[in-house]
DNA sequence: GAGGTTGTGAACCCCCTGTTACCGAGGCAG
DNA sequence: CTGCCTCGGTAACAGGGGGTTCACAACCTC
């Protein structure tokens, strides 16, 4: 999809995350520490001048800012776990509409303004239209654009849900958010941290049916290209750990066509496993204990 | 052969190169796609000319417009159900800051756009850390105000929940889009997804006929074939599994050279079957051993 | 009754999913 | 710095379900 991006130079990576606490969590788009984490603030323009002002009210805020030097592909843009970005379309000539557009498109949930110089209306029009939250006409003062990015942003936060459960409950599993992880008992099913935000949004919504783009797009953070298999193959994972750690139980079923739905369902004995076709329960921990 | 490689492309939709746009239009996993309700818009101003004009692109856009006369009261502004709020300040007076600042803080999810004549920074950043989504300067564009309102609006449907979609509820069916299924009681009527879109649609515009094209275009997602006969290949499929179901029942009914209507009809007990003629309950019996 | 339209059944073939293997990136330890 | 390991993502293959198509029967309208 980033096959006609110019090479673009990525400066080294922003702080390093350390997997254990998130600022902005892949999945459910609302932070559920109440803690809100310093937001990552990606700018692409060139005004070095306009740059440096706005850095300087960036970082009073306690925000991280990072000058991008053109159309960074979009994969590279979730990479640094934004929380809003800022803009200017001359810098990006002719193809900063269809920029706009991709980075919309792809990133729904990423807040973005155009911060660029003398517009039309039909302009400002064109790229709301096309997702951009605001349109802020240059010269603008960096207070303004910022308020306007908190707009934004808390826009977006009123609107999410409101409380993470501390524990998932369903069938043997429980998931805790705030371990990332899930156990049966207190046996953990060691799973990573993609597994654990797919199980963790797949439980969350049990019983429904969620297609795999939606999977796809909560988990992943971006939109789904045609043809990506990682759904499948995560789920795969998933079911080979639950498979493991429950095997009396199934807990995500696939509907053909549209994606998987969540619920837990307890196994006739017979059928507990794939391979153990008409074993008893006596030949089943048999069966287990030899592998 | 159509079902991933439509001849016919979606006219308007822009270029496919973003590989995000799905080319399976089917489930409604797109927002627009999820028929939005016509949005509230409350608009407290006294400009009659761009109220005039401002109230023809609203009802063009199918949303409602309803003019308040001053500092309306937040009890009454809740009862309106709004989807959207208009302000301009200088109709207020010394005490449209208080207002707004009342307005946001008891309904922050509300979407809040200042409209007004000439302003400082100060002000713009005032009004937007009280809990204004935008500020738009008059004199302004008609159209610019309505796309500002659908980013706004826009940011907060994306990280609100996935709406809760109501059963459609028809004769013994129920039509569950959380589960891309239908039941009659708790028994699944097994659609496939196809079938499903279908019948949905159907069930959406019960009591219409619909033409065969107009289901094509919105289940298949595109424009239908010369001679293509899926849609009553579908509707056969449906009508066996309705059949199966709920016997007692007729839903898909045929216009002779136009379409179909969805409408639940009991059956009169003689003509259950339509192999049954007058025969009774008995001899349907037998006459099915027979078979 | 003629001609176009719709119902019906079945065959074919493609796409969808499960599954496995492989590769590259990044972290960690030596 | 280097090698090992884990993890995420991609490619490839197999199998089966489902969508499309076709042919023919039944039907409706003029």
């Amino acid at each position: 999809m980033a096959a006609s991006q110019p090479p673009v130079r990525l400066p080294g990576t922003m702080h390093s995350t350390t997997a254990v606490a998130p600022d902005r969590p892949l999945g459910d788009s609302n932070p559920q520490g109440a803690r809100t984490a310093p937001l990552r603030l990606a700018v692409i323009d060139g005004d070095s001048g306009f740059l440096h002002v706005l850095d300087k009210r960036v970082r009073a805020r306690g925000w991280q800012q990072r000058v991008l030097a053109g159309a960074v592909p979009v994969e590279e843009l979730v990479a640094l776990r934004l929380g809003a970005l800022v803009i200017d379309l001359s810098v990006l000539g002719a193809s900063g509409w269809a920029y706009l557009e991709q980075i919309c498109t792809a990133l729904p949930a990423l807040p973005t303004i155009v911060c660029s110089g003398p517009s039309t209306v039909a302009q400002r029009v064109r790229a709301l239209r096309l997702g951009a939250d605001d349109w802020l006409a240059k010269p603008c003062h960096p207070e303004e654009l910022i308020a306007r990015i908190e707009a934004i942003v808390r826009r977006g936060r009123v609107a999410a849900p409101p409380a993470e459960r501390p524990a998932l409950e369903a069938g043997e599993l429980s998931i805790r958010s705030d371990q990332f992880q899930a156990f049966v008992g207190t046996r953990s099913l060691d799973l990573t941290r993609r597994e654990f935000e797919l199980i963790r949004l797949l439980a969350g919504n049990a019983g429904h049916v969620l297609e795999r783009e939606a999977i796809y797009q909560r988990v992943w953070g971006y939109a789904m290209a045609h043809g990506d298999r990682s759904v499948d193959v995560f789920v795969r994972k998933l079911r080979q750990k639950l498979e493991r750690a429950s095997p009396q139980w199934r807990y995500i079923h696939t509907h053909f066509g549209v994606g998987y739905r969540f619920a837990p369902e307890r196994v006739d004995a017979g059928e507990a496993s794939s391979m153990a076709g008409e074993l008893t329960a006596g030949e089943l921990t048999a069966e287990h204990l030899l592998q």
